[in-house]
DNA sequence: CCGTATCCGAAGGGATACTG
DNA sequence: CAGTATCCCTTCGGATACGG
């Protein structure tokens, strides 16, 4: 498909931009306040995906990703106001996925008769 | 990456299951109303992706399949009550589109000075 | 700690032709 | 009209090991 800048739909543009499960595994966790690269892994992202990702969304401008000069090395992300402005979106996720994807609650339960 | 229903989260649980450029295009071209086959392929999707995509939203009870005992055969497809939980996710990303990714207007501009 | 490099199998998808 | 089948190439991503 062609690049999200040749569409003109702003639904399309979006969503040819950040309709990614792992972006948006990492905006979620994100929208809780800045964390770290290994904090991120732990959502169950791989390194190189994770790191993929996350230049992409540096790139366009919906993350900040700060660098402490300290030993052992430290990095944050943090959600930028572009970034904060794609909250509406995950909150339209959860609503729907709350309402009409409930849990089986069938996981954890080996007892049950 | 595991199935949905082994995630707990709704956001993720959501788009797991609809974070695809196809579905959303689906989504938002039956958000005005019932659509044929052939109209909803206008939109840039081939014939098996297409497919694909109506019978997975069909599984999932999102969108309706209506087919007409006719000559030549017709099928409409529309948004079930589930899929209409759906458009505000659509919404979101419309309003996020408008706003931080506007139209470069380079595209059809040749003759301004 | 924060990534990057490499390997490699799996899945995705464009084009095209074809059938009920 | 509404799909399905096939081909084949590309991309994706999991695992793992390693570098700054």
């Amino acid at each position: 498909m062609e690049s999200w800048r040749d569409v003109t739909c702003p639904i399309q543009r979006t969503a040819m931009l950040f309709a990614d499960v792992y972006i948006i595994m990492i905006l979620r966790d994100l929208a809780t306040g800045q964390k770290r690269f290994t904090e991120l892994q732990q959502a169950g992202i791989n390194p190189r995906i994770l790191s993929q990702r996350l230049k992409m969304l540096t790139r366009e401008g919906v993350i900040s990703r700060t660098r402490f000069v300290e030993k052992p090395p430290r990095v944050e992300y943090a959600l930028t106001p572009k970034g904060l402005a794609l909250m509406p979106i995950l909150d339209a996720l959860k609503t729907f996925g709350e309402k009409y994807l409930p849990l089986d609650d069938n996981a954890s339960s080996s007892s049950s008769s």
